[in-house]
DNA sequence: TCTGGGGTCCTCGCACCA
DNA sequence: TCTGTGGTGCGAGGACCC
């Protein structure tokens, strides 16, 4: 029995939770964003439907461009309360095998395993979560949690062409399929295994990666994307053939070291079915009128810092620090912090280090989001129980 | 075309102190 | 007393993710 990671990610997760509910959409372009209206200004995709995305139509992308490309789409508002109970739906079910559940994000998890059959492993994962929730999911195989990842890309191209991550094409003689380990079952013409599943590990990764641009690696953006072109590096082979004192030099000792792995497929192996204590809370808003006055943008931002400040109370947490975001109608975003003289869970002065804060930004240009931050104390170890 | 909201983590510059 | 050095905390900003 080896261990592997099984990366689960739900297919159009927001838009087929909205279709399950609403059959009679199946099979039509839906968006789902905003407040479903794709009149408003200010509003951005969600999440888009197969049918949707064959319109050009993305995550993303202002609601009211979507409404240009489909008109003819159904635009239904954003319902975070359905979808959090439909991933705890799926998580349930994937617990409900003998493996270890990583939960990150409503649509997607980890999930580590000792098999030797990670294939028939991920097909009845599949299976079990279409027929308990009518919701179908790709899955990557990896030898880490980077592999896995980027496998789940591939694994959705063939679910959906719409998909822009597209898998290599594999060679004449040596497809993954031959590369890809002792243990894999039949491929198809695609270089993975059954629809909707692919492996990739140390044995395939080069075939399958080194021509690739840095952007298809997971954690690398469009910035960074220009970075490592800046120094010659713009395939995957290119990274993993890079210098790494060089990329150390250029990005730090701890990202240099890490991009240099990621070039290679390395990545975490563990995972965890502890949730992730959150260290910090926000609430921001982009109005639909630019602020002017200042006595309103002093008082919008009061109600957001103390209906934040509540949002964590609630949850019993204690605030240390707290940052006010500030974007002005050029989109350049200042942000300005402070941490408190000491931990409160008050909200008026939370409401008035926040007022301190905004007077320390140039307020004479329209603004068009405030936004505000709070950061937890860390949680104190449990007291010993005393009887 | 006109760019949401909610997060995490990392780096860098600066002040302060020993 | 002046200068250099290194550690630490803070504030700001960048980049990435879903």
């Amino acid at each position: 029995m080896s261990w592997w990671l099984l990366h689960v990610d739900m297919d159009q997760f927001i838009a087929a939770v909205e279709i399950r509910r609403r059959p009679e959409l199946r099979g039509l372009p839906v968006v789902v964003g905003g407040s479903g209206d794709p009149t408003q200004p200010r509003q951005v995709v969600a999440t888009a439907s197969y049918e949707a995305r064959a319109f050009g139509v993305r995550s993303g992308m202002p609601v009211r461009a979507a409404y240009k490309k489909c008109p003819q789409a159904v635009f239904l508002p954003s319902d975070p309360a359905t979808y959090e109970a439909a991933s705890t739906e799926v998580m349930d079910t994937l617990r409900s095998f003998p493996v270890v559940v990583e939960v990150w994000g409503w649509d997607e998890c980890f999930v580590g395993a000792e098999t030797d059959d990670p294939e028939a492993l991920a097909a009845e994962l599949r299976a079990a979560v279409e027929a308990r929730t009518a919701l179908t999911c790709s899955v990557g195989i990896g030898d880490n949690k980077t592999r896995a990842k980027l496998a789940t890309g591939f694994a959705k191209h063939k679910r959906s062409h719409a998909e822009p991550f597209e898998p290599a094409e594999p060679s004449e003689t040596t497809g993954p399929s031959e590369a890809a380990g002792p243990t894999t079952r039949t491929a198809d013409s695609a270089g993975g295994t059954a629809a909707g599943i692919y492996r990739l590990t140390a044995a395939n990764w080069r075939q399958v990666m080194d021509h690739r641009p840095v952007r298809d690696l997971w954690g690398v953006g469009s910035r960074m994307e220009h970075n490592l072109n800046e120094l010659g590096i713009s395939t995957v082979a290119d990274l993993a053939a890079a210098d790494v004192d060089l990329l150390k030099k250029r990005f730090g000792p701890k990202m240099g070291a890490w991009y240099a792995a990621l070039g290679r497929g390395l990545g975490d192996t563990q995972v965890t079915d502890v949730p992730r204590e959150p260290v910090s809370r926000s609430r921001e808003e982009t109005f639909p009128e630019d602020l002017t006055d200042p006595t309103t943008i002093a008082a919008e931002l009061r109600r957001i810092a103390i209906q934040v400040t509540n949002d964590v109370v609630a949850e019993g947490r204690t605030i240390q620090r707290i940052w006010v975001k500030v974007r002005f109608t050029t989109f350049y975003t200042p942000i300005k912090s402070r941490k408190l003289p000491s931990p409160t869970q008050d909200p008026e002065t939370i409401a008035t280090t926040a007022h301190s804060l905004l007077e320390k930004f140039d307020l004479h240009r329209p603004i068009r989001l405030l936004g505000v931050r709070l950061e937890f104390l860390p949680p104190t170890p449990d007291e010993p129980i005393t009887i």
